[in-house]
DNA sequence: CGATAACATAGAACATTGTTCGATGTTGCA
DNA sequence: TGCAACATCGAACAATGTTCTATGTTATCG
């Protein structure tokens, strides 16, 4: 607890500042961490690092860490939403609703961070709220259906593309992350633990076990929110 | 760096035994500080004083706070099988693939922390490939679907469960916890700003905001789970 | 019965983290 | 010129996960 000696002589508190940082910075700055090495590595010393500032320095722009990861996901987010806007508009309400999850879904797994800060953000944060309205601007394009159907089937396609990405998106053993070994060798370590389990006690694992063997993500998630759209369109009576 | 004075004469090092702790009454404690104040709760510190033996202790039976974790994550979910097990099973494998999903809804949303942990442990803690195993064992059942298809089903519906329930049971405000402002009063805040919002901005959260009020959110998770069982459904041309 | 190894416990120290305190510099404006 | 808002930062603090090392307990075997 103690410092190991008394107060140095020549103690200076304060003093002239050497960086000029900017809210900007300090949140790509954030991001650039949480990108590299996941959420264990967004230290506020190792962020003062890198904006070559103090620690206490960053408390001017956020009050916490827990601000700091939402406006962290905020702000990428906001890139998320600009991509959305890009995309081009069919005449067929669901297919765009399905483009849309599918920029948000590509995000996630591009920041397997992203998945997880998503949820706790939802409803509160700027764009977060955004991002809930443009997927629900498609879904009132489909005209049909009542406020609470459209309030259900909006938050189900968020929940399953939250669901989705965090699960796929895990943070893979430090080895995949840094390219010593491959993705497709990763999952096949799996797979074999599955094809030694018992058929008897565990009859569907073994049975999908080579699907799952080198299966794609994408393709996997597609499959799913096809499944969900295709609910939704029978909902909807097209 | 250096301890602030030589090492004390009466230290004493190591030292009879004191407690006499288990596997099971680690895990069960540290579920209960789980369940009471979700996981900033659970710290070394506290699981020790709770057992009544010493922080280093609990090092004896996992190597690790993650691994506390997933075993913690895992011992819960046993007890969720259990109740599945207890289910009633009809002739309609999509009727009992939804009862099963909804037992482990509930489960996630009495339990806030489980859903941020379930999926960090999908696939790799034994329960939680039970749990993936009894999903699919229904999908099995559906006959006609390929394998890929199969196991696209049942990742959906993973990933649409466990998205939709760590969404809905996000830790909320301690005040919400300790029961000083209801439920509905904290929706309400939400609600109110939503209201406050420009239509031609935001024309659906605007537009869906009196839907949102005092939702249900057991009733949202059906809603949206019908639709992607509805999505199957068809699939399997039922 | 005594030695031995596996089992189990624990105090103290450590490194790292988020956070606070207080002092100081900088800038725009009246 | 002075003052208030803006901005920066070193140092200390409290809490946490983890390791080191020493010790006690128990079952087993000769």
């Amino acid at each position: 607890m103690a410092p190991p000696e008394g107060p140095p002589a020549g103690r200076r508190r304060g003093g002239r500042p050497r960086a000029s940082h900017s809210m900007d910075a300090v949140l790509s700055e954030a991001v650039a961490l949480l990108d590299e090495a996941g959420e264990p590595a967004l230290t506020f010393r190792a962020l003062a690092e890198r904006l070559g500032g103090g620690v206490a320095s960053i408390y001017w722009y956020v009050a916490s860490k827990d601000e700091l990861l939402d406006r962290a996901t905020d702000h990428v987010l906001e890139g998320v939403l600009g991509a959305i806007d890009r995309l081009a508009r069919t005449d067929d309400p669901i297919a765009d609703l399905r483009a849309v999850a599918l920029t948000l879904f590509d995000a996630i797994v591009d920041r397997p961070w992203l998945g997880a800060y998503f949820m706790r953000s939802t409803g509160l944060q700027p764009w977060s709220l955004k991002m809930y309205d443009r997927l629900g601007q498609e879904v009132l394009r489909l005209g049909v259906l009542t406020p609470l159907q459209q309030f259900h089937a909006v938050s189900a396609v968020i929940g399953f593309v939250v669901g989705t990405a965090a699960d796929l998106g895990q943070e893979p053993p430090r080895e995949v992350v840094e390219g010593k070994v491959g993705r497709d060798e990763y999952l096949e370590r799996y797979a074999d633990q599955w094809r030694a389990l018992d058929p008897a006690e565990y009859p569907f694992v073994t049975h999908i076990v080579e699907e799952f063997s080198g299966h794609d993500d994408a393709v996997q998630f597609r499959a799913g929110l096809d499944l969900l759209l295709a609910g939704l369109r029978l909902q909807a009576g097209l």
